[in-house]
DNA sequence: TGACTCTATGATAGCGCTAACGGTGGCGAT
DNA sequence: ATCGCCACCGTTAGCGCTATCATAGAGTCA
């Protein structure tokens, strides 16, 4: 415990070189069964753990890819890993994630600080960043993905949907159910970029069809079934006739269809709502609520396919783009 | 992009020898104002990225903390992080999370990952591990907190709650308030140990009480909202006259609580609810749940402070062992 | 037997950075 | 002048591994 065992003592206590011991620990060729078997079991026996950080400089090669995601507890992103879990589970490559907190310059920060270790490939969310981010991401030496939203100049590969078309679907669905007084119940953070441009999907749809939204209620901080309900109480109250709320997430959306509910108001009799997401967590709820399904897991699997794809850094190989597109599911809160 | 620029590209374009470009970029100090400047300004123009790989391998230093947790779609496991984060902010260290999902032999690969890169502190939920994993874990030449739970024999630092009086806790609270027909609904998963001991504490307190679990029923795979009201209408017709459940996550029991908002029954007049967590969620329910809270937040905290206390590793300093205690809130379920 | 494999192993030389120590020059104190 | 001291910068020697090439030995074939 007092000296930190490395390579060099397994290979001591083997009787063979550093190098062998290198390759009986590694699986790599070039090593006679009966001598892997002793090196390994002599380095099983003393816990020895490999010292990555050497063997990563050594080889100039590190099995990481770094996810960069604005927020785990917001319940969108942690499907995102999953996919993106799934896609690198039959490789050597794990991924290694990093929180911005919705902020462009933490995430500049943490996409230095990923790039620092010198990862096998890089998969951010969103396509805004700061000019030092874009540029460091076009800079890598890695391939890099940007995932969530097409709308807009990606730096890179880049795996997503048009937020901007899902805010405009939804309104096309509210429109042909007949709405036409119609609410939106939305985040104040700026740099929620993608809530963003639903909403101008969705006011664009509206003007078109020669409607505006009636109502407008924005609010800063995390969204949650709690400020949802909040909200969904004040517009209710301000603007009683309201046939219709869309909200920037399900999340949201949840507390709406939960004031309804403590205060006897039918949905979608009274007031339709809808989401945007499709969360696992709706499963299960007395309505079924009306929303968009992002495709977060395929997002996820497809990114890390094309991290995979780009391994052998052909550098000349043009710059994947993939859309996805949003799908409504109609629910019964509509 | 060619040729991956290094610190000597650095030093050269600025005139000085790597040693003072190093130093520069660290804000290390002696190097006079003028000379640092002019490195920075150069690094910053090309977009230099320093190669922590190399860094750490020749300091023998990696400013990071390994989180292994069992899922992040739990709900539970992001607020720990957060007072991880929040604990790790002042300092360099920056958390590094790992998910195992529930299994203890992809715990063992995480840790021994996270170990293999040599890390400045590691933080594991649960006190549950295989031999190998405890191994590795008690030979780390640094810090090692076990999270979550105390209830059971720790290899190095521990903060948690004891699971076991949780259970206890909640079953005292529901006796206390004249409950005698009890049911639980709680995971099958035998990985999730803290599952499982609120269930023997819950039924320890009964049975010291001369009762017992009225009914019990247990699934597999993630809690959710839909498992817990699919669950709960299972064991309401199955045993109609049960007058409590205790559900071992607020999640399943929100799902509860579902099931009786669209069935018509009330909470807590034909049934009571409580559940585990306090998650955050439950705000804006219409019922506000029972259930109580983990300290989630605070465990994360804290230990992140007993990774900064000892980073000096003093060798002969005695494991920290911090019991939080789980608070009962009353909720209107009950 | 020599020439040629092929396998298993070792010696050497880094990977890109930093710790540790060694200068150098300037300046004030004696 | 001599010494000491400090601010600044450079030289050297690794950190713990692995890529690469060299080499020993055993087997193959004409």
């Amino acid at each position: 415990m007092t000296k930190p065992l490395v390579l060099k003592d397994i290979a001591r206590l083997a009787g063979v070189s550093e190098m062998t011991a290198s390759r009986a620990l590694r699986d790599a060729p070039d090593v006679a069964k009966a001598t892997r078997a002793k090196i390994q079991k002599i380095a099983t026996e003393l816990g020895y753990v490999p010292n990555r950080i050497a063997g990563s400089l050594a080889s100039q090669s590190v099995r990481l890819v770094g996810v960069v995601v604005p927020s785990l507890s917001s319940f969108v992103f942690p499907e995102v890993l999953s996919g993106i879990t799934k896609g690198l589970s039959s490789g050597p490559l794990k991924p290694v994630i990093g929180v911005t907190g919705y902020d462009l310059n933490e995430e500049e920060e943490v996409i230095r600080e990923m790039l620092s270790w010198r990862p096998s490939g890089v998969i951010v969310a969103g396509l805004e960043h700061t000019d030092a981010a874009r540029a460091m991401l076009a800079a890598a030496a890695c391939p890099v993905v940007e995932i969530m939203d097409v709308d807009g100049d990606p730096v890179a590969h880049c795996v997503g949907i048009s937020h901007f078309s899902a805010g405009r679907g939804m309104a096309a669905t509210i429109l042909g159910k007949g709405y036409r007084k119609i609410g939106f119940i939305g985040t104040k953070m700026e740099q929620d970029y993608r809530a963003n441009k639903r909403l101008t999907g969705f006011q664009d749809y509206l003007q078109a069809n020669g409607l505006e939204v009636a109502d407008l209620e924005r609010y800063s901080g995390q969204s949650s079934i709690e400020t949802g309900r909040e909200l969904t109480e004040t517009m209710l109250a301000r603007t009683p006739d309201i046939e219709c709320i869309y909200y920037s997430s399900d999340l949201m959306a949840v507390g709406g269809m939960m004031h309804c509910l403590s205060n006897g108001l039918s949905v979608p009799g009274d007031i339709a709502l809808c989401g945007f997401n499709n969360l696992e967590l709706l499963r299960g709820l007395p309505i079924e609520l009306a929303t968009t399904d992002a495709h977060r897991f395929e997002i996820g699997l497809k990114a890390s396919e094309i991290i995979l794809a780009n391994q052998q850094s052909d550098e000349t190989r043009p710059d994947t783009v993939v859309e996805l597109h949003p799908v409504v599911s109609f629910g019964a809160s509509l």
